[in-house]
DNA sequence: CTTGCTTACGAGACTCGTAATAATT
DNA sequence: AATTATTACGAGTCTCGTAAGCAAG
């Protein structure tokens, strides 16, 4: 037994059983992939693979358990070589993060800005993804970190925890009839036609629950993953905005016309508390900068 | 990287640093093992090895905590394999146990009886020792179970559940003095020469502690480690037993003559309970005749 | 007839053991 | 002087890629 098999055995498993994917995904060839393979199984004594003539249809009960030691196994290895890279030269290395739209526009930067400080040798690739995608990242071992406000938490195959916690806010251009109340209710709210976000995204569900629980139905024309989306076609009048709050900060300072610049409207808090969590495969082992990045978005 | 590296690191921490002891154990060459270990170090890029020139001294601070994850990782190599075992064929296998002599000689028959029915194929091989050596065992891969009365429930790194709770019993011959008393106390027992286990084994330290809050002082003449042995040297006079009434259980149906044949004195029970325990290391995956032979314990 | 797994085979890399060397205690 | 780690080297093994074969959709 080797640990090359174990990687094939694991690629195959992620690539849906399809060998010829995991040998191009591999950097190898098919032929010994499926060789590789069938050592494993013989060596274990068990059929990993249900084969139908020459297709892996499925994998065995067997198969199932000993796929899920292998991915303890590998994520150890991993481990391991994480964990001799920071004793080496702690300075050095990469981090991968997946994050929503808001959180890579907005939470983001200023942590990453005081991590390149710390850590200018440390190279950060950030990819973008609903929290569903962000979750399969991590999974995947595509990334190292994932950062959503929603989904992390549920997934009980992942350690989460919590960063910061933000509200929503309600932004309109300084022209609209809502700018001329002295405070603005949710009833008045759902007078008007709303923008905001996709439901998977950015504590969509909240913003929901509270106009539910008012027993309103608000009129929602147009819902986007994006906090920008929204505030470009909130500038454009098709609405008003709900956003997270964390969007809203440096309208304050930005640089367009008065008449374009939104503003926030005086209503509270009316839709729950939204808390943004930092995800990662559990039992996986943090270089010193990666503590660092989580430490930095915790404010 | 691959997983003889990891086993020949694991082995000459195991060995105290000595690359040729480690090499005997492994039945390898030394140069062969020392050659690895130096890739394995090159390749993590660390030093694993303090070196006082050409002699292995010590672990450096990056070294321990690779060898803790190499120790979790070859863990894991060994529940794939149980694991696959297993599935493919549940019947045979191997059952190595350590435990002390009490639960060898009087707890452990009848279970081991039921497993040889139920798994006729399956290898018992039985260690004993004291409760400390069954936890060095146990760490040191040597024996997959430990059953031991004492000292399991202390170790952090070993998993540990309760297995069946018994009292002590006061012993001696029908011609002892005591044995013509209606009820016998403590204070009573401490007039005479008493015979029990060593302070490592079988709840000797709840004897002793019954004795000091009645505030007496027994007169322990003879200390063994061994309930056979006890009950030797009460038959031939030398004192009152205090033995695990596991061991007594028997004496009911043995076939000496009368005037031989211990009795249990009603003392009820001054000593407080206690609780057999059987140990794995933590993390380890039992193959279904191991649980069955855990399971056979509890009553 | 395209997709995809397995078998066959050979070049090159790698492992591991023996022998020699060197450094501690 | 004895013990113990490292270096050198070569035989044998193993890995892995190419080419060919063959089963399934």
């Amino acid at each position: 037994m080797n640990l090359q098999q174990l990687r094939y055995l694991r690629e195959t498993v992620r690539r849906d059983l399809n060998l010829t994917a995991a040998a191009l995904a591999l950097h190898t060839s098919q032929p010994g992939l499926s060789k590789a393979i069938r050592e494993l199984e013989d060596e274990l004594g068990i059929t990993i693979f249900v084969r139908h003539g020459k297709r892996l249809t499925n994998l065995t009960d067997a198969g199932r358990e000993v796929v899920t030691i292998v991915e303890r196994i590998l994520l150890e290895i991993d481990n391991l070589k994480r964990s001799a890279q920071d004793w080496h030269n702690a300075q050095v290395g990469e981090l991968r993060i997946a994050a929503t739209h808001t959180q890579a526009r907005y939470s983001l930067p200023p942590a990453i800005a005081r991590l390149r400080t710390q850590y200018p040798e440390v190279t950060v690739r950030l990819h973008q993804g609903s929290p569903s995608q962000i979750v399969e990242m991590i999974r995947a071992g595509q990334v190292d970190l994932g950062i959503a406000t929603e989904a992390l938490a549920q997934q009980t195959d992942l350690h989460s925890e919590d960063l910061f916690s933000w509200f929503h806010c309600v932004v309109t251009l300084p022209s609209h009839p809502l700018c001329h109340l002295e405070t603005v209710t949710l009833e008045a709210l759902a007078e008007y036609d709303l923008i905001t976000y996709d439901p998977q995204f950015a504590g969509r569900g909240r913003i929901d629950r509270a106009f539910s629980e008012h027993r309103l139905k608000p009129r929602i024309v147009l819902e986007a993953t994006d906090s920008d989306v929204i505030k470009t076609y909130v500038r454009l009048g098709l609405g008003v905005g709900i956003v997270s709050e964390l969007a809203f900060e440096e309208e304050a300072d930005a640089k367009c016309e008065p008449a374009n610049r939104l503003v926030k409207l005086p209503i509270g808090h009316p839709f729950a508390r939204n808390t943004t969590r930092v995800a990662y495969l559990h039992g996986r082992i943090l270089r010193g900068y990666e503590q660092a990045l989580i430490e930095a978005m915790k404010r």
